[in-house]
DNA sequence: TATGAATGAGTGTTCATTCAT
DNA sequence: TATGAATGAACACTCATTCAT
């Protein structure tokens, strides 16, 4: 009896916490992280502002949260189509098994924008993610080390920096509601990797 | 007389508007447009917030002008090193002679990457600078044409678009201390535009 | 079986009461009733906020509660210490026989401290410990009249009231770490009463 | 024109200081430093919260400006009455020369009680209102090392520490507003510290 | 016209208290 | 009855903007 009522307590716990994620993602999404004010991400979550305190000890623990969150996903995103040697695929092959899971997940996930890309701008947003972009930056930096072993550290480190904001800078591009030229912006992301990375690790 | 006093007066008014632009640069250089705060901006500018609220009605107005001024600057830049056949230089060349006085002023404008760069963030702040990005995107998408007149418009759009953004992306990476390194980010930036564009309009 | 039950039942909430004015007594001697929260003396508890709420209607009655306990366990404490003709003691046993009892059974419960010299500050808790104040006072009274019966009730409530400020105020010092300096402190308290009321009582 | 302009601000801003302190005063005095609120003193003082903090940084600045003022007030007031040679004069004259002038003081400064009394309980106040705390050490230890030179400073230290807290302690007994019991009260403060330092000083 | 004092709505956060379970 | 999640009014403090001088 006090079991279920324990479980089904976490239960709404965790279910709570989801709903402010949610919230949280739809403000962050809508004006930012450093615009986004913990009421409003409350009050969208149809919360109180104390219930939110309940759960995040501050606004930055919220970004993380959410920033966690969207790492977790996506390395279940790519645990699945990454499980191949990167170093037998067509280099074009490779862009694509990253770019277009990013792109399909950030449709899913509007606020996944707000930091990823945000995190370059607002100095607030940029600590508070600052996991989410090492996590990246490792897992770029070990597919180059995948196809190109001998490469020196410092430039792997510059070409993984480099694509990744090449790739944050071209993300929003591809978010507009007309699927047609969306479409064809994706391809174009994957034509600039392509094209800076092919005489690197071709 | 009368005409005298008042052009005095508009002299004056012209030079107490581009002490505030230029406080505000600096201002928006340090924390960004988002923290910046009309007080920090008419203090650095050794003016009462009255005084700023006197030549522009709100925060916005302030990039807007500043925005615009750097516009007028960049044509000078570029009525310069452009005034060639574009059409007849190596791409490499083109992409040398728009990636390096654009860098060069920046690096003499530190709050120009402030707005051309945040612009990709924060909304506000991309309402405010929109007149720039516009600016930047015709001129781009002229040199497209250029070399490439038949080209379809849709199709320079994106290309001009991207280009753009890729050189957003990574020119705050090229703006470090060490020049050594800003050096090397330059060559890359460079090596990343000219290796997109080289397939479209080489 | 029904009285059996409630009984069990009494008994239980009379357990809780006492583990959470322990708790009550553990906060308010660390931070003090006004920094106190309910939620905090709930948690040393072990309960809810809940459960402390259905036995205390507001923060205020958790005090209350505290202090007519103390009054009680002080009753104890004299009924033992003064039964004897305090008018035939010298004055300076008579203020040892109230001030040493105090200052340890002031070592024993910390937030005694916080209670009844907090309530010469704080018009919430001076409300709170108001009966707890009144019982000390009469007390103090009744040891005066019972040295000097012809005392004139005014003076009498005056000196006794006096007394008790000068006991509070001193009070604090003595309850240091170092046992040495402690007791030098609590010889000045006894010291002082004594001087005090020498050319009154003596 | 312009002096006269700054000038005229200068006393305005001046004027308005005190009133918030005015006001500040009167707060602490009715509720105690730690439940005043900025916003209730600003209230008080006919202004917003902004202006409040146009004048001091924190609430913490507002105590510690108030507690300089009433220090700065009281060396004023007793310039004059110990500007003898206190070493010649009978230890009831010295107490006397020392409880009187701030029994007066305090009754045209309610608050100055809520600040000097309440320090011995917030601990926020008490940091506050460290300096004030400080002097008025300072200035007994003097007092007591100019009739008793030879005295050990540990010694000193203990009485004057004692002679202020028994002080503190009583005057907000003689805070009433019955004229008589005042009167007596204060005889009896007087009366306290005479015969407490007599033994030790006289 | 220029000033800077003044405004007040709004920020992130806390906590005494309530109430569905 | 016991729970602890939920509440929301307040708190200290900020800043874009206004306005009396």
């Amino acid at each position: 009896m006090k079991d279920q009522g324990m479980r089904h307590r976490q239960a709404r716990g965790t279910r709570r916490i989801a709903i402010l994620l949610d919230a949280a993602a739809q403000v962050f999404a809508e004006v930012g992280y450093d615009e986004a004010t913990t009421n409003a991400i409350a009050a969208r979550a149809s919360m109180s502002p104390g219930s939110l305190y309940q759960f995040f000890p501050n606004k930055e623990a919220i970004v993380q949260a959410l920033a966690r969150q969207y790492e977790e996903q996506l390395r279940g995103l790519y645990d699945i189509s990454l499980s191949v040697d990167l170093a037998a695929l067509p280099l074009l092959e490779v862009v694509a098994r990253i770019v277009d899971p990013l792109v399909t997940f950030n449709r899913a996930h509007p606020a996944f924008q707000a930091l990823f890309v945000g995190s370059q701008i607002s100095p607030k947003l940029a600590e508070a993610s600052q996991e989410l972009d090492d996590e990246v930056l490792r897992r770029v930096e070990a597919i180059l080390a995948a196809r190109v072993p001998a490469i020196h550290p410092a430039r792997r480190t510059l070409w993984a920096t480099v694509s990744i904001r090449l790739f944050k800078a071209l993300l929003p591009l591809a978010m507009t509601a007309d699927a047609r030229q969306s479409h064809q912006t994706v391809e174009e992301i994957k034509a600039v990797l392509y094209r800076y990375l092919n005489p690197l690790i071709g």
